[in-house]
DNA sequence: ACATAATAGTTCAAACATGAACATTAAGCA
DNA sequence: TGCTTAATGTTCATGTTTGAACTATTATGT
């Protein structure tokens, strides 16, 4: 009789995953607004994170790695290069693609971006024992790996 | 000597949030995808589920609900009320503000919409425990409150 | 009552993301 | 070799999000 019984809202999957997002939202506002002082903003930041971590890499790599359009990544490096926080080198055996590095500049931003970031993290997840910290991590990427496939 | 010791790659906490907001990532494009043969993207279904369960809501709590600016809401309503999924009706004690209900039709296609949603939740939350998806949903409220107050 | 503050919603311009169409280059294959 | 297909990056039009003014209304304080 009651159509509202079975809802999701009375689904623990569905409230539990809820707050997931609103979580992830909340930590989103609160990074862009305490990396205003640097002129950054996350999407900038996951940038100069991979091109840390992945020097060389493809335009089109990096926009796989952030889940993103290729054409995004084409809007938002030149913002990052004219600052000189990157430079974009042609490859000499694919002359398609553009070899993404980082400068120093970029390296010295993104340290102190880092600490920011970290900061907010650990402030976050300090909640939480480094047993379900990790649970949480586990679980996440199954999750990302299940959707991925879809 | 190496700078790249204490980095938060390196960090349990940070490697697990970096999941947390991928997993967000993906099931968030990926719902955007399954309920395109809707017409619906996720922030219009969100604004429909918060009117479903908060019926005659104003614009303004709207917006904290949905943590999102007062003139997106403007933005976005207009869209739905003309679609004739919801209706705005001001308020008779205090005539700034407009109150915000669903329609018939509004509500139908939130239940469709729903279920699109529900059953992408459910292959996510699918790989854990009742008790781990639980202890997730409580770590993550935990998080939201912490990051709210900051 | 009256001036001042605060609140609800709108408008507008700028920033941002997206996807389709495109140019260039490379790979596969007859 | 040539022809077709695929891949990389760009461009452009569209739609979305944001924050700062702005209007209208209500609350507060003297």
């Amino acid at each position: 009789m009651n159509i509202k019984q079975d809802l999701p809202w009375d689904n623990p999957r569905f409230r539990n995953w809820v707050a997931v997002a609103r979580a992830c939202h909340v930590l989103e506002r609160t990074l862009a607004v305490k990396l205003a002082p640097l002129d950054l903003k996350p999407a900038q930041l996951d940038v100069l994170m991979n091109l840390y971590r992945h020097p060389g890499m493809s335009q089109h790599d990096l926009a796989r790695k952030l889940l993103v359009g290729r054409s995004n990544i084409t809007m938002l490096l030149p913002q990052l290069e004219g600052r000189g926080l990157l430079r974009r080198e042609g490859d000499e055996k694919d002359k398609r693609v553009l070899r993404l590095n980082l400068t120093e500049a970029g390296e010295a931003l993104l340290m102190k971006a880092l600490k920011v970031h970290m900061t907010l993290i650990e402030k976050a997840m300090s909640q939480s024992t480094p047993e379900q910290c990790d649970m949480i991590g586990e679980q996440m990427r199954k999750i990302a790996d299940v959707l991925k496939e879809a």
